[in-house]
DNA sequence: CCAATTGTTCAATAACTTTTGAACTAAGGA
DNA sequence: TCCTTAGTTCAAAAGTTATTGAACAATTGG
């Protein structure tokens, strides 16, 4: 019932830039880093792909060890790894996510921002 | 006789992530911060792998905006495009430079030192 | 001019990555 | 229990990237 993650030490530069040069994952990651604190589930970043397509990218960035996944019922609960990362590559995330936001290239997640209802 | 770069604004992240995000291409790029300002020939990469994959290899740094190489005589001289990355990306550079320091899995280039001969 | 040096290009192949749809599992609510 | 919601897994297809060797081009030195 949990998923596999990569311990700290585990986490390997190469594979972490890799897994974020894609446009897909990038967004991801920029998302988390706007949303940080809130666990997100997949549905999420439906705006990015299929469910499947996600279920892959999602994937592949738990496998870097760029997030971590909680199984909450029927849900995946998303956080980026900060601490892990900043402890391992200090710096890297910040640069990468400050390049992020300013990237208009990149695809966009939200717009249908459900919650606050009335 | 001058080789194709994109100039700076056209330096993508995802792509820059991407082409760093390979050994072989991460060891080139920590060998060249080592040597920061000395302008490298390729064949100085040899010990990472053939002429025609150092070629390939190189290339893909060129085209992503990561490494200028200048042609001089029959030499490719090639730099690190510091002030250009710092610029789009602040930070990045210097963040992935100090994790591939640090970074054992990477391939080394050296050993052969051909220079201060006697 | 000839030969050596430096690096590129090309075509082939091998190996990986991304995307898709259909089928599936697991939990939660009616 | 049955249905819905959330997400995974699998296999296939499509696309991309890495590696190789042989052939090529350009410059330099003898």
């Amino acid at each position: 019932m949990t998923l596999p993650h990569p311990n700290m030490d585990q986490i390997s530069l190469p594979i972490v830039l890799g897994v974020l040069g894609d446009p897909t994952r990038l967004a991801i990651v920029r998302y988390l880093a706007s949303k940080e604190g809130v666990p997100l589930n997949c549905s999420r970043f439906l705006d990015l792909g299929s469910k499947t397509n996600l279920s892959y990218h999602l994937a592949k960035l738990r496998e870097a060890g760029v997030t971590r996944a909680e199984v909450v019922g029927t849900n995946r609960m998303i956080t980026l790894r900060r601490a892990d990362l900043d402890a391992r590559f200090p710096g890297l995330l910040d640069s990468v996510i400050a390049a992020a936001v300013d990237d208009p290239a990149l695809p966009a997640v939200g717009g249908h921002d459900l919650e606050v209802p009335a």
